[in-house]
DNA sequence: TTTAGGG
DNA sequence: CCCTAAA
């Protein structure tokens, strides 16, 4: 399938193009069947002749070799430019993946071409694999559904900072290899919704990468809608706290986005990965964790963790439990990703765990947990009231809107009660876990929220979800008719 | 950093 | 919920 190009040619100018319109320099051919593309003799302007373009059609037609040529060059071209818009886009995040582990890295396939400059989140996957030496021809991807479990385990260790803050990737046979400090972020895995700079494995690329032949590897594409930098999306200040808790495995009580996102920032670009100290020294073993100097290192599993893959939770995961277990746990709602056939997500598996008081005897059944099943039953519906406003089609609501559970409004009430009203830091600090993500801000609005609703006439509060018939509502329950009044607690 | 308020 | 002025 060689090409041959007519000796003695030169490159004819950029503004040449192609059949296919690539801008791809052209250069002189000789058809073996006879035809030539305008001439080579030295000498001749480029743009001498017009091309014919049906003289070309036959050409290529009537030359297999000549076409086979074709398809490949135009496939490949195209694919490099496509590949160098993505790695470009990805290395901008996601740093020397390449250096990582030995692993060879990559870019990630397309990024759905339509984004709703709402969601401009990006819509890509990237593959993950064993450099040569690499026993397994498994692609690694977290998000990729074939992936059996084993597999995701391992990269949900990989890269995910540890609890004991090293980021490091327990291989098959158990054995482990800890990544030092400046490894490639979290954020490198996140940006961009993926793991990015990462490249797909021999046979698994994509369709674009393989001129349209696809048995190339179908991924699934996975859409995180973690931010972008860069992008236009702006990100909830919560979803920002979540970024900034995944990547420094600590919370932060600044509302300052700006802040939070320079820090961020910062993380992703390895120049900060400071926050807790805790990322030093391990809580667990005690001893420091950080692999300074060496690259890599080997370590004879620790006993706590030779128990085999531990499962530390991948940024997705610690994403999963930023926002699922407020959102659409909170509302019952089990999200697309619990059809998951195989790979059953951690953050799925250990969603709950700490909410033992259900909501008793109360109306509201925000079921914490909303993502376990059993719990459907208890089905006092939600007050359509949610359902109607601000709602948009896709049946969700604003984009940045949790809900309170009855539990955090408890929690609130008893803080308030213990700590007295605008003591919210403290409150804070008393620890409740149901109010853990809530920060101090939030609990000063719910409260002053909660005080309105105080203060509302009986009706208006009973009328909420509950068409009471006329005849008996106007009579307060309160002793003095100025109306009832919830708890206020000082 | 934490609060109070306005939006 | 978000943003900001203030302290």
């Amino acid at each position: 399938m060689s090409v041959v190009q007519t000796p003695g040619s030169r490159v004819v100018p950029s503004r040449h193009l192609r059949r296919d319109g690539a801008p791809a320099a052209v250069r002189s051919y000789r058809f073996p069947n006879g035809t030539d593309l305008h001439g080579d003799e030295e000498g001749s302007s480029f743009m001498a002749d017009p091309i014919d373009a049906a003289g070309l059609e036959r050409a290529f037609a009537s030359d297999p070799v000549l076409k086979e040529a074709e398809r490949e060059i135009l496939s490949k071209t195209n694919a490099q430019r496509i590949a160098a818009a993505e790695r470009g886009a990805l290395l901008e995040h996601g740093k020397q993946f390449d250096s990582m582990l030995g692993m060879k890295t990559i870019y990630s396939s397309g990024s759905g071409a339509s984004d709703d400059d709402d969601k401009a989140s990006t819509q890509s996957v990237a593959y993950l694999y064993p450099g040569i030496d690499g026993a397994s021809n498994r692609s690694y991807s977290p998000f990729d559904l074939t992936l059996d479990e084993a597999a995701e385990n391992l990269l949900c260790d990989f890269g995910a900072p540890n609890i004991d803050g090293a980021y490091g990737l327990i291989d098959d046979d158990g054995s482990e290899i800890f990544v030092q400090h400046t490894a490639p972020p979290l954020s490198a895995w996140m940006s961009n919704g993926n793991l990015c700079g990462l490249d797909a494995p021999p046979g698994h690329e994509p369709a674009w990468a393989s001129g349209g032949r696809s048995e190339a590897y179908e991924h699934i594409p996975a859409v995180v809608e973690f931010g972008v930098p860069g992008h236009t999306e702006v990100e909830s200040i919560a979803s920002l706290r979540a970024q900034y808790r995944a990547l420094f495995g600590k919370d932060t009580n600044s509302n300052n986005r700006q802040w939070i996102i320079k820090r961020l920032e910062a993380f992703r670009n390895g120049d900060d990965l400071t926050p807790p100290s805790s990322r030093y020294s391990s809580p667990l073993s005690g001893e420091d964790t950080y692999v300074g100097g060496a690259r890599f290192k080997q370590s004879v599993s620790s006993p706590k963790r030779a128990a085999g893959k531990r499962q530390v939770k991948s940024a997705r995961s610690l994403y999963d439990e930023e926002v699922d277990e407020h959102e659409s746990a909170r509302r019952g709602a089990v999200k697309g990703r619990g059809k998951v056939v195989k790979g059953k997500r951690v953050a799925e598996a250990s969603l709950p765990k700490s909410n033992t008081k259900k909501a008793k005897s109360v109306s509201d059944a925000e079921s914490a947990d909303g993502s376990s099943a059993k719990g459907g039953a208890r089905g006092t519906a939600r007050p359509a009231a949610r359902s109607k406003q601000g709602e948009n089609g896709t049946g969700r609501r604003s984009k940045h809107h949790n809900p309170w559970a009855l539990e955090e409004a408890e929690a609130l009430v008893r803080g308030v009660a213990q700590c007295g009203g605008g003591k919210w830091a403290d409150i804070k600090k008393l620890g409740f876990p149901a109010i853990e993500h809530r920060t101090a801000v939030d609990l000063k609005d719910k409260w002053r929220n909660l005080l309105r609703i105080a203060m509302l006439p009986a009706q208006s509060v009973k009328t909420v979800g509950d068409k009471k018939p006329r005849g008996e509502a106007s009579k307060s329950q309160s002793g003095d008719g100025s109306g009832a009044r919830a708890m206020i607690v000082r």
